[in-house]
DNA sequence: CCAGCGAGCGAACACTGTTCTCTCTCGCGA
DNA sequence: TCGCGAGAGAGAACAGTGTTCGCTCGCTGG
């Protein structure tokens, strides 16, 4: 109502890259690469002062706005409101632990199954520890507003999704045989994680997806609000005990 | 006065406990009981308040202020700050789960170990899906602040522990034999927890707790904030055969 | 070259948490 | 039984918040 317009903001969180290609991209105007930079700015003031667990992201606008030297109203030209700047972080927040998690998978590459795993597991834990605020934040995305979040938080699956299958596949890695009795993933989900390998990913490969994550998302949630830190002597080793345990437990690795 | 819309009507119902206990509570003044009764007040309408977890559990001072029928001022007679409140509720709420946990547990009573572990961990999800907004809130009590909370966590702890060492001590459960390469507890938590059971608790007990927790807990945690449920076609069931694969894949039953 | 779009400003509104000072009641010790 | 004082609560004030609206201009697309 207020701008009326449809935002353009879609392709905003896509790519950081836009000063680096002052004419890369030919559909984007001057004024367009302009608010995409100032959009990045206030998202980046604002992740800044994004504060820790304790406050879990609260975040104010106003002092966003002074931080990139705008006035209040003057955001309202790039997010329709608070809660969206906080969902916008989110998201690429949710990107960037997604790439953490592929990197470090990249970086054991050739290894086995299990190696790849524990790897991305820490790495994902490492991320969640250095940016315990946007972490936070990316679970209050809660609610009918958060379709988007979401589907990204599926792409941001897609990264061990990948993995698991291409290792299903190889032969490297089997699944338990209780597959009997499995839960039943929905269809529309099956058909888009289906994208993900050519040959289709089965519905026990979600599942037990799903079990290992909720198993080390679990303790990091556990760390990160501080109900299990103090009990264990050193939770770095604590973390990856538990994820091997998990991990062995859960699945079969042929190596 | 002025403003003052009458609220003779929510008067305390002055003598809840003259009724059960008169002089029940020898140490407790006439002045300490209604205190108490008015602080509970407010923390009913508090819990009433809380926003469900889009909001997180945002709470609002003065609506709670409004909702019992005193000034914002009044609130602090009670409560040192709207953070005080919170972890106030916080406790609560992690008492209740508590209690949850052990009714559950209670109502199975005789059958096997791992029965008596799922009823437990549904009892867990249940209760979290019932009181998401107190769930919310249990994790913003991170920080220094927090050392109550995270004693209270102990205790909440103590139930699934309880039931533990019981079992193992009966023999009707084992733990795997990967002991040797467990992490380290610290030794005041093994203090206290060996309060728990007469003959002590084992490291290895409370280790393989925190990893079976943290299963349970960590989908929870996904569900709740809407990272899987769209995933799974019937999240109720999808959630007793993650517990039920947990907890043979990790621990050892013998019946 | 110029019309208009949009970025930004500044004031305003309705809130919020918190702190003070004040009043007056009501429970306790004598 | 009586007086005193602790404590409950009111109310105003302050600083800060998210959000809206109307207003300027400067830049840009045609």
């Amino acid at each position: 109502m207020g701008t009326g317009t449809e935002r353009p903001a879609g392709e905003v969180s896509t790519d950081t890259s836009s000063a680096a290609a002052p004419s890369g991209v030919p559909g984007l105007s001057r004024r367009d690469r302009l608010r995409i930079a100032t959009t990045e700015e206030i998202k980046s003031a604002a992740r800044d002062l994004l504060l820790p667990p304790p406050g879990g992201g609260d975040l104010s606008l106003r002092a966003v706005a002074r931080e990139v030297g705008m006035t209040p109203s003057a955001i309202y030209r790039y997010f329709e409101s608070r809660q969206d700047l906080m969902e916008a972080l989110a998201r690429d927040a949710l990107e960037s632990a997604g790439a953490a998690l592929r990197a470090a998978d990249e970086a054991e590459a050739g290894r086995t199954a299990f190696d790849r795993a524990v790897a991305m597991a820490t790495a994902y834990r490492r991320w969640c520890l250095e940016h315990p605020a946007e972490f936070g934040l990316v679970f209050r995305a809660d609610g009918e507003r958060a379709q988007h979040v979401r589907l990204d938080t599926i792409a941001f699956y897609r990264v061990p999704l990948e993995v698991m299958t291409s290792e299903l596949q190889a032969g490297r890695l089997r699944l338990p045989d209780h597959t009997d009795v499995l839960p039943t993933v929905r269809a529309d989900v099956l058909e888009m994680a289906s994208l993900v390998a050519p040959d289709g990913v089965s519905p026990a490969t979600i599942v037990y997806l799903i079990s290992v994550w909720s198993s080390v998302h679990g303790f990091v949630c556990l760390e990160l609000f501080g109900h299990v830190p103090s009990l264990l002597d050193d939770a770095d080793d604590a973390f990856e005990r538990h994820v091997r345990l998990v991990l062995r437990s859960l699945l079969v690795y042929d190596f």
